[in-house]
DNA sequence: TTCCAGGCGTATC
DNA sequence: GATACGCATGGA
């Protein structure tokens, strides 16, 4: 890894990021973009420690994350953007197909962040049926009525009624259902967090609200598993129209990585 | 006004 | 197991 320590920043050379393709689609929800002097610069949080990370110029691969030490990067921030994988190694391997050598082309600069497991089952039982501003949105308030983004211990006993300020609708119901779920005993992260792929699916689709794709999500975005594979509506698009057969062998095990590069893709690429 | 959004539960066959 | 339909909410 790159870096250098700087008047108390640390500057982070890497060419296989871009702030705007990692951070804005639709794997995080709560960072923002905020005005700055740099090509870009998001406000974030893991786990609500907060992070200030500019871009310096466009597709520079030089990135400053403000006001950090250089312990704090290499333990929190440097595994959060997972700067340990190989992106480069990832995507030529991935490049053996012709679709995903496309879509690796247009959105090279997605990595997929190692997020928390707990936040990762809120938020994308939020985002069912929702539009990523308003998934922001209500994220954003549930964040401002706990003071950051609660744990299951922080939500226990709440109600649909008590997250009416939410305005999350139905799926108020299903949030209460996965605390009590997951605060009686009943299910463990933890525990799901070891199971294989296909079983921890499973068990969390026995809570209400979490289907296959919510399902799926969680274990990719919020446990590292690579394997899995989240079918939302557009996913579905390309594998109808490329896939129809099935994926192909040059991304096993890494389904998921491959399946940010496609979403970003499909859904902005006007192809 | 109607339609849609990183789906899912339920009813029905 | 496959398919149709409703669902809270807010922006287009």
């Amino acid at each position: 890894m790159d870096i250098e320590v700087k008047n108390g920043d640390i500057i982070l050379y890497e060419k296989d990021l871009s702030l705007d393709q990692t951070l804005d689609c639709g794997q995080a929800f709560r960072w923002e973009s905020v005005p700055s002097a740099y090509y870009r610069t998001y406000k974030g949080y893991y786990k609500n420690i907060p992070l200030t990370v500019s871009e310096e110029e466009k597709d520079g691969g030089k990135f400053i994350f403000h006001n950090v030490s250089e312990k704090d990067f290499l333990e929190i921030w440097a595994d959060y953007f997972d700067l340990y994988t190989d992106y480069d190694e990832l995507k030529r391997r991935f490049s053996e197909d012709e679709t995903l050598r496309a879509a690796c082309e247009y959105a090279g600069g997605i990595r997929l962040l190692r997020q928390d497991a707990e936040e990762c089952l809120i938020s994308f039982i939020l985002s069912q049926n929702n539009n990523i501003p308003r998934i922001k949105g209500i994220i954003n308030r549930l964040c401002g009525m706990y003071d950051g983004f609660p744990d299951m211990k922080r939500l226990a006993g709440v109600t649909a009624e008590e997250l009416s300020p939410l305005r999350a609708g139905f799926r108020a119901g299903y949030i209460e259902d996965c605390v009590r779920r997951f605060t009686s005993g009943e299910l463990d992260v933890e525990k799901i967090r070891l199971l294989p792929t296909a079983e921890g699916r499973k068990a969390l689709m026995t809570v209400k609200g979490i289907g296959p794709k919510v399902a799926s999500c969680v274990q990719l975005f919020g446990m590292y598993r690579t394997d899995a594979y989240p079918e939302d509506v557009w996913i579905k698009r390309v594998n109808e129209r490329y896939y129809p057969n099935g994926l192909p062998d040059c991304v096993k095990g890494s389904e998921g990585i491959a399946q940010q590069y496609l979403f970003h893709y499909i859904r902005t690429a006007s192809v």
